[in-house]
DNA sequence: TCTTTATTAATAAAAATTATTATCTAAGGA
DNA sequence: TCCTTAGATAATAATTTTTATTAATAAAGA
């Protein structure tokens, strides 16, 4: 995991245990809900408050450390920032699994927002279906 | 607007007002909100409720007429089922245009489908960036 | 028109998110 | 190390969003 002590530090965040857990785990889970963070860090520190947790992914997400990843008719999950990429989303089981983009996609969505006079900043590719694991 | 007062008849929904109109507002919009359907079509409608639009959307969702459109940091918005398509989403005012899915995107997205043991049934393409009438 | 069954409106209930505030802690300076 | 202070947390309340309940209503076929 990077250097997420002064990542936060340059934004002015204070570096808290509470934040950093939300980061370990957002890092070890790759991509994790509200609930499930805060329920990851409850074990281990049993004081932890829902709403420190929905303060900080917020916060986090405002300087961009955490990103939210919307799923269609589920609850959204977070990750650590990082390039873009590829999700492959199973709506049995709703595990994420992120994929590199290839560099033909990214020239075609870079030529698609040159066209429409679109300044692209980030993708968001969600690729729904069944997992290896949830075929049969 | 495809025939829907059949493509529901043909799922066991009946044909109501509500559901007509909020595929009308859907269709008008492009991509609109919940609240924003709501709002829309009380205007010519004063009695309809919100859980009436909830429960509809949901079903046409599950019947899949209707499409969610989830966007990173705001409210979902709702489309009428098409071909796999990219959304340009605008960070400033929201606005949310489709563009064509190139053909070689499709075949990546397939290739790595197949290369992950995983069975693509649709995708969702978000492009974040700021739209031509936003730029200054 | 009548009958059946699904749908709606209205409301309540539940779930998710945000705001408030007293207490506490991180971080820098003495 | 010991203040000092600004910012953070926990606890809770308030708000917002979504879902469930139910009596009244409307659609669709006989």
């Amino acid at each position: 995991m990077t250097n997420y002590q002064n990542l936060l530090k340059s934004y002015g965040l204070k570096t808290t245990f509470q934040r950093l857990s939300i980061l370990k785990s957002i890092d070890i889970a790759g991509h994790i809900t509200i609930d499930d963070i805060h329920k990851d860090i409850l074990t281990n520190h049993p004081s932890l408050s829902l709403a420190t947790v929905y303060n900080n992914i917020l916060k986090m997400q405002n300087i961009g450390v955490v990103v939210e990843v919307p799923i269609s008719g589920k609850k959204s999950k977070y990750e650590l920032i990082k390039d873009d990429h590829i999700h492959l989303i199973c709506q049995k089981c709703g595990s994420v699994v992120d994929k590199d983009i290839n560099c033909d996609v990214e020239q075609i969505f870079d030529k698609i927002s040159v066209e429409n006079n679109f300044v692209l900043l980030s993708t968001q590719n969600n690729l729904y279906g069944v997992c290896k694991d949830c075929i049969y």
